[in-house]
RNA sequence: GGGCUCUUAGCUCAGCUUGGUUAGAGCGCUACCUUGACAUGGUAGAGGUCAUAGGUUCGAGUCCUAUAGAGCCCACCA
């Protein structure tokens, strides 16, 4: 499309898939090892195969893409690493459930064949939201992109695993863990969410062996009584120490229990008696572990009794079990009373099934070595973390890191790389082959692999260097590890943050750096330099938005109705660092108005153009300096200035702030001043060659603000900048990022300037409240200041100039004429005045003025002043701050008196002459 | 139990890092305007004891302490 048809309105969607297809077949997107540049490399935090894009997406995707626009633009090689998490337990559950309505389930099916399943399935979802991720713009170097199952990565995590294996760091054990009975597998105790819940507390009869004698213990989950083995009582506690060493009957099945001590239980707690179930809680577990009591399991792998009961409860589920053991208790009189209790309940983050402490075999990964130099890192700043106070949060965990388990119950996944003999043996290999050799056994004995796989964060926690190729060393590993920027909600920042960051410097030091040699400092071997945790995303009632509530908007839809700029732009605008952003539809009505907005300005200018130099092309390769005004010098100390602070805000990572920057400087700056003053030139006496050079300007600044715009919107300001000017197949994103030129920031252009404005808004505040219609010619009168004249004089082309500011700023018709300071002033009889800096600004409006109106006026802003000169005189007249404030604000606070008791008095005189 | 965050206009939020302009924006509201980019627009206006109470200071929305309310995270009581 020719620039000069642009239409009225901004329709992002005849742009948005034009240029998005134009960048990626042009490779644009692509980074490579160039020793010229500065890589900048971000990986993507991958989201599940299962995902569809959410709100949470857009946010953390925009900003990485802000990020990697900006960077790519100043220069730098930038990298955006693409990839999907095979999301093991989602993934499973959602392929489990599609078995189900065919009436099939896994274990029908077999290992094999389930997974088979499960790779076609992600063969044709697995991609949907990388789909969805282009339509927002995202520049991700697709040629990159990685899946946490493809060849390489499952190399990368049977390697590490290995070699963890290798050095202790990998071990095998009898644990209790949180069980779920829904997916039946292991959760590591960041997968269980605590849910403060309703329920009982149960006070139960405990007989003493050989004695009439008895302890009570309080449960909540009197089923697990089932499986008790010892009684336990504070050693130190009057009340029961006695019983240390004697035997308890367990009610209904009869078993003896030891009673033993230990300095674990809670004296203001329950009867101070605690019943010990090993097998089903932490602490009876540690506590058996300290004793040497025995483990009894009573629990299947679906959390139904097992045949370690009596029979009457063996089979039967865990809460039925419960209603039915209270009852039997109740009726042989061992319950005592039951009280209502709100306490905590460990439910699963997928499902939300109560979760079973079980005891069973598991994989563990050994964690305080490998979260010492992890800690460190972050609190010496190696690695920054923004907001810095999840720093604090970070330091906790860290410090109190229990081990890691990482074998998972299920199917898919990364199997785990262990074999055993049949007389149990057992040792990590990255084959059968291997794994005979190690085990020193030959092909006649039959050996197993561990059915097990891996929970779904060991190979997320490798990211940052398996995307590279690593275990494989190449250029690209040396060049773009460590990354830059993590952007990354804080929610995982235990199960991804951290452990990346442990992972990083546990695996890299055998790795080579930029320079060739193997990495030695802390900056060297960190996956990344900044973290940046975006804020949670809220509907409009405050809830947190997530698939299950289903209160996310389908950020399609927001896009086909807004555009994806104006979403970007939107959720960019709402995002200040750290706090949680409250988010609906609606709210990107802002960003489609900004971007209709910047349309039409480019619009505009392209008219313009095309009415005073004609149809050919412009070059803009530098800015017009001839015949610069006042105007000229104030947009491009405001451009200059806009620029230093986009910078500056990105570099702190306050995007909120770098997104209002480019919206008041574009909006109001360029759009209502600047353009509205050249509309003056274009349409003034100027000569042609003079108007050329004006609206070429014009076109350099708004191509300018594009650049600046672009890693924000880069639909938009892609398509209006090749429409501006001769391109030469360049785009925009590979286009030079504005430098700052501080010889343009002049803090005199501005407050000149600003008087300028002050001026025609005094005038139009007149016509505003006395409800003169513009379409009423109005005279206006303007008495300068000396030190104002100046302004005309000297940086405005003319006397003339200045007043065609006036009159085409004023939103009327007007006849403006001046005067001096030193000339007579012929004040009209019936005016409404006012005064801006000392400068006199009168309006006669004899005949069509309402004197009482301007009396009001001027009476309410001669209140307003006099409230100030009050405040002021207070200030002064308090001797303490006379004499202890710095001198410069003390008379500041001085000029500020006098300049404001000036206006004051001007404005009285006025309004004594409309008395 | 430990830690963190928030409370500023009718609504949603900036401003606090580094104390000193007349405390800002968007939406909404009121009035006027379809003027040769844009009504997804323009101009003007109304609207705020900056949660409360103390403290530091010449001076506090901004710093400190406490309180109240809202929310989040971690640990966990059998």
């Amino acid at each position: 499309m020719s620039a000069q048809e642009l239409s009225k309105t901004y329709n992002p969607k005849d742009v948005e898939d034009k240029w998005y297809s134009y960048w990626e077949t042009n490779k644009l997107f692509h980074a490579t090892v160039n020793k010229d540049k500065t890589p900048f490399t971000v990986v993507i935090p991958p989201p599940n195969i299962t995902g569809i894009l959410t709100m949470g997406h857009v946010l953390n995707n925009t900003i990485q893409d802000v990020l990697v626009r900006w960077k790519r633009m100043q220069g730098f090689e930038a990298c955006w690493i693409p990839g999907t998490d095979h999301a093991g337990i989602a993934t499973q559950n959602a392929v489990e459930k599609s078995l189900a309505k065919e009436g099939k389930n896994r274990h029908d099916l077999g290992r094999e064949k389930f997974l088979e399943i499960v790779w076609q399935w992600r063969e044709k979802y697995g991609s949907t939201i990388i789909q969805q991720l282009r339509k927002l713009g995202v520049s991700c170097d697709w040629e990159r992109e990685r899946f946490t199952m493809d060849e390489g990565l499952s190399n990368a995590v049977k390697e590490v695993f290995i070699r963890l294996f290798e050095k202790g760091l990998v071990y095998r054990g009898k644990y209790i863990v949180n069980w779920c009975p829904q997916h039946q597998t292991a959760l590591s105790d960041d997968e269980v969410d605590h849910v403060e819940t309703n329920g009982n507390l149960y006070y139960i009869k405990y007989q003493l062996a050989d004695s009439s004698e008895y302890a009570i213990i309080a449960t909540t989950r009197p089923e697990t009584m089932l499986g008790d083995t010892a009684l336990c009582v504070h050693p130190k506690d009057e009340r029961h120490k006695h019983l240390i060493g004697k035997t308890a009957i367990l009610p209904i099945v009869n078993r003896k229990l030891q009673i033993i001590g230990d300095d674990y239980i809670d004296l203001s707690f329950g009867t101070g008696v605690m019943k010990v179930t090993p097998a089903h809680d932490a602490n009876d577990f540690l506590l058996s572990q300290r004793h040497k009591l025995q483990q009894l399991n009573i629990f299947d792998e679906t959390s139904h009794l097992n045949n370690s009961v009596p029979k009457e409860y063996s089979g039967m589920d865990r809460f039925e079990c419960r209603a039915k053991l209270v009852k039997d208790l109740e009726e042989q009189g061992f319950l005592l009373k039951v009280e209502p209790y709100a306490h905590n309940i460990g439910k699963c983050y997928r499902c939300h099934t109560v979760i079973e402490p079980w005891l069973s075999d598991q994989w563990f990964v050994k964690m305080k070595p490998l979260a010492e130099p992890a800690l460190l890192v972050v609190q010496q700043g190696v690695v920054r973390f923004h907001p810095e106070r999840w720093v604090k949060v970070y330091e906790h965990w860290m410090t109190n890191i229990r081990d890691w388990c990482i074998s998972r119950q299920i199917w898919w996944g990364h199997r785990i790389p262990v074999y055993y003999t049949p007389d149990g043996n057992y040792t990590a290999a990255r084959n059968e082959e291997e794994a005979r050799k190690k085990l020193g056994v030959g092909n006649d004995i039959p050996i197993r692999q561990d059915e097990d796989v891996l929970d779904t964060w060991f190979s997320s926690w490798l990211w940052p260097f398996t995307t590279l190729g690593w275990p494989e060393e190449n250029e690209d590993l040396r060049y773009f590890n460590p990354t830059d920027t993590l952007v990354t909600g804080p929610d995982i920042i235990f199960f991804w943050v951290a452990r990346m960051i442990m992972a990083n410097i546990e695996f890299m030091k055998a790795t080579a750096g930029k320079d060739g040699k193997p990495r030695k400092h802390n900056a060297d071997l960190i996956p990344f330099r900044d973290v940046y945790f975006t804020s949670i995303i809220r509907d409009a009632q405050g809830r947190k938005m997530s698939k299950s509530l289903g209160n996310s908007p389908d950020p399609l839809d927001v896009i086909e109705q807004y555009g994806a700029d104006a979403l970007r732009f939107t959720v960019t605008y709402l995002s200040p660092l750290g706090q949680d952003v409250l988010f609906s539809t609606e709210k990107c009505e802002l960003g489609r108005n900004f971007a209709n907005k910047i349309w039409n300005a480019g619009r505009f200018l392209l008219m313009n153009k095309k009415e005073i130099i004609g149809d050919q092309n412009l070059i803009l390769d530098k800015l017009p300096t001839e015949h610069l005004d006042l105007a000229d010098r104030w947009i491009l100390s405001r451009l200059n200035q806009a620029i230093k602070s986009f910078n500056n805000s990105l570099a702190h990572f306050y995007i909120d702030e770098s997104t209002k920057l480019l919206y008041d400087f574009i909006w109001h700056d360029f759009c209502d001043w600047y353009i509205e003053i050249v509309k003056t030139r274009f349409y003034g006496e100027e000569p042609r060659e003079i108007k050329a050079i004006v609206v070429a300007r014009a076109l350099w600044i708004f191509d300018q603000a594009l650049r600046l715009l672009h890693p924000v919107m880069p639909f938009i300001s892609e398509e209006l900048w090749q429409n501006l000017a001769e391109r030469n197949g360049q785009s925009l994103m590979r286009a030079d990022f504005p430098s700052v030129n501080e010889s343009y920031i002049n803090q005199t252009i501005e407050t000149k300037f600003n008087f300028i404005i002050k001026v025609i808004e005094a005038v139009r505040n007149i016509r505003g409240e006395l409800n003169v219609t513009p379409s009423k010619e109005i005279q206006i009168v303007i008495h300068f200041q000396n030190k104002h004249t100046e302004i005309t004089a000297e940086n405005i082309a003319n006397a003339q100039g200045f007043l065609n500011y006036i009159d085409r700023l004023c939103r009327g018709k007007t006849k403006p004429i001046w005067t001096t300071e030193s000339a007579e002033l012929k004040k009209p009889k019936a005016s409404a005045s006012a005064v801006v800096e000392g400068t006199e600004i009168f309006v006669p409006l004899e005949g069509i003025i309402d004197l009482d109106a301007e009396r009001n006026r001027l009476e309410k802003e001669i209140a307003r002043l006099q409230g100030l000169v009050d405040g002021i005189t207070r200030k002064l007249s308090n001797t303490n701050f006379v004499e202890r404030a710095p001198k410069d604000v003390v008379e500041k606070e001085r000029e500020k008196q006098k300049n404001i008791s000036e206006n004051k008095e001007k404005l009285k005189r006025s309004l004594e002459q409309l008395r």
